[in-house]
RNA sequence: GGCGACGUGGCCAAGUGGUAAGGCAGGGGUCUGCAAAACCCUCAUCACCGGUUCGAAUCCGGUCGUCGCCUCCA
């Protein structure tokens, strides 16, 4: 069985065949720093999170890079847009992009979603694509127009190939055409000579200017995976025109293949709305965490396929969180049952019934990462599970041991969501707190005992009150966070 | 207007030729001090029309509708 991904520059899917066989290389457009990350961008990073994820479950060697662009985007103002928060804020553009950049990092990371190997920065490599649009110049892909340089797209006939726009189809109506800096009206700018007020700006060859947005990718992407890599991956509202300006600097200055399968995930949009800055209709992920734990977000994220778009809504992210619980459930009973299950050889019916689930789960993924199928397997996994933990057993530690490993490696491992402790940062608060809560479910037990169900009801209501469910089995109380 | 994608039960969502995964919600049960959880049963013929085929949600044509991109955007 074979790894399958829909391509986007053939539009088909293909078997993955990396160029080095064993080896993955990945390039994924980063997020522009200059406001906090919104919900859109979760899906996308958390989309392509589980593609590495699962990349490596496969035993590819990954590297992965996704970059940081802190310059060169401009608004329709002709304005950057780090410059205008900067302005607003009255602080330093390097101030902004910091602080954003962590703030970016800070929302993957509680997200579950793993760092890139690489994040370079575009104003980190301005010699790299500097050097990278004197070739263009060079070999007639570019030429320089009043201090400013742009990419001669009449040059690259292929230019077009991936987002399918006709060159001809694009001169009507275009504001740009109005820029007689430029000899075609798609041609895009390379470098942009600065305005005195622009203050990021950099020396070179035609002016103090800035690069053009698109060339930090092409140039960075060579540094660090080379002349042609595996793949390319970013959000399809950025397929045109930039991934396909990508295309057309990197394969004229090389002469050879950029990228050889593209990976484009779909957008969301808020309450069927597009989110947008202008319309202010935006979630960004911190508040989206302030509502719903990581798990849920991710789980609601992965309930449809990567290059499908989704909307997000209330209603849509608590389904997924209650279909997450469910799960969650599942597991934490097999870990609580295991700290007094007794030795023994796991259930062989029950490996099998395992066995099954991965390889069914494994055949999902295969197919284009489909995660949501992925996820309705281990849906199916968690109701025969259930009925093991709950109306079966007592179970071997081997049992539940093999259970637990399971939904820690597809669950945890692939899809990022399933914990690996129950909760609260480090294995020593968890254990305190585990501590503390059995504590009460004693006390409660007492009050069971005496049919003192005030008592026993108010600690329960409490506890609730600060997110912790407490369940009564046949075979004791057991707890969970909510 | 051009390019691209999509339209599956109340909601979300898999499924690209052989008689519709899964989640949520709803109804009915089992269990329970109550509750919660869990499990069982129940709930669709795939926008519409026409065509290809022994057979289509899945292929082709058309109609209607939705969305994305074409300008910064993950």
């Amino acid at each position: 069985m074979t790894l399958k991904i829909y391509n986007v520059l053939t539009r088909t899917k293909e078997e993955f065949k990396p160029l080095q066989p064993g080896k993955a290389n990945i390039y994924v457009c980063g997020p522009t720093v200059y406001d906090y990350s919104h919900i859109g961008h979760a899906k996308t990073y958390v989309g392509f999170d589980v593609v590495v994820r699962y990349l490596r479950y496969l035993g590819y060697d990954v590297l992965y890079v996704q970059n940081i662009t802190d310059v060169g985007h401009m608004l329709d103002t002709g304005e950057d847009r780090i410059l205008k928060k900067a302005r607003q804020l009255s602080a330093g553009p390097m101030q902004i992009v910091e602080t954003y950049m962590r703030e970016y990092f800070a929302d993957m990371d509680a997200l579950g979603v793993q760092r890139p190997d690489i994040s370079p920065r575009a104003s980190g490599h301005v010699p790299e694509q500097i050097e990278m649009v004197q070739t263009l110049i060079a070999k007639g892909n570019a030429y320089e127009s009043e201090g400013s340089v742009y990419f001669d797209v009449t040059s690259f006939p292929e230019y077009g190939k991936l987002s399918g726009r006709v060159l001809e189809e694009q001169e009507e109506g275009s504001r740009e055409a109005v820029r007689s800096e430029k000899r075609h009206p798609a041609d895009f700018a390379l470098w942009k000579k600065a305005d005195p007020e622009h203050i990021l700006r950099w020396p070179s060859p035609w002016s103090d200017g800035f690069p053009g947005w698109h060339v930090e990718c092409s140039a960075m992407a060579n540094k660090y995976l080379g002349t042609t890599f595996d793949i390319h991956g970013g959000g399809i509202d950025n397929i045109f025109p930039h991934n396909e300006c990508e295309i057309a600097q990197s394969e004229a200055a090389h002469g050879e293949t950029f990228a050889r399968y593209w990976m484009l995930t779909g957008s969301l949009t808020l309450d069927g709305v597009k989110m947008s800055k202008s319309l202010g209709n935006t979630l960004t992920i911190k508040d989206a965490l302030a509502r719903w734990r990581p798990e849920a977000i991710r789980t609601f994220i992965l309930s449809s396929h990567y290059g499908s778009p989704i909307d997000f809504s209330d209603e849509a992210i608590e389904a997924a969180y209650k279909g997450w619980q469910r799960m969650w459930g599942a597991v934490t009973l097999a870990r609580q049952q295991l700290r007094t299950a007794v030795p023994g050889a796991a259930n062989p019916d029950v490996i099998a019934l395992l066995d099954k689930a991965k390889a069914q789960f494994i055949e999902k993924m295969n197919d284009d990462f489909n995660a949501p199928a992925a996820l309705g397997v281990l849906q199916e996994l968690t109701r025969q599970v259930n009925i093991l933990l709950n109306e079966q057993g007592p179970h071997t530690n081997g049992t539940l041991t093999a259970v637990d490993n399971l939904y820690r490696e597809l669950g945890g491992g692939v899809l990022g969501i399933i914990p690996d402790e129950a909760d609260g940062g480090s294995s020593g608060s968890a254990e305190r707190e585990d501590g503390l809560v059995q504590i009460l479910i004693k006390l409660r037990a007492q009050a069971r005992a005496n049919r003192d169900w005030a008592t026993s009801d108010a600690i329960r209501n409490q506890l609730k009150d600060l997110g912790v469910v407490l369940e009564d089995r046949a075979d004791g109380t057991i707890w969970k966070t909510e």
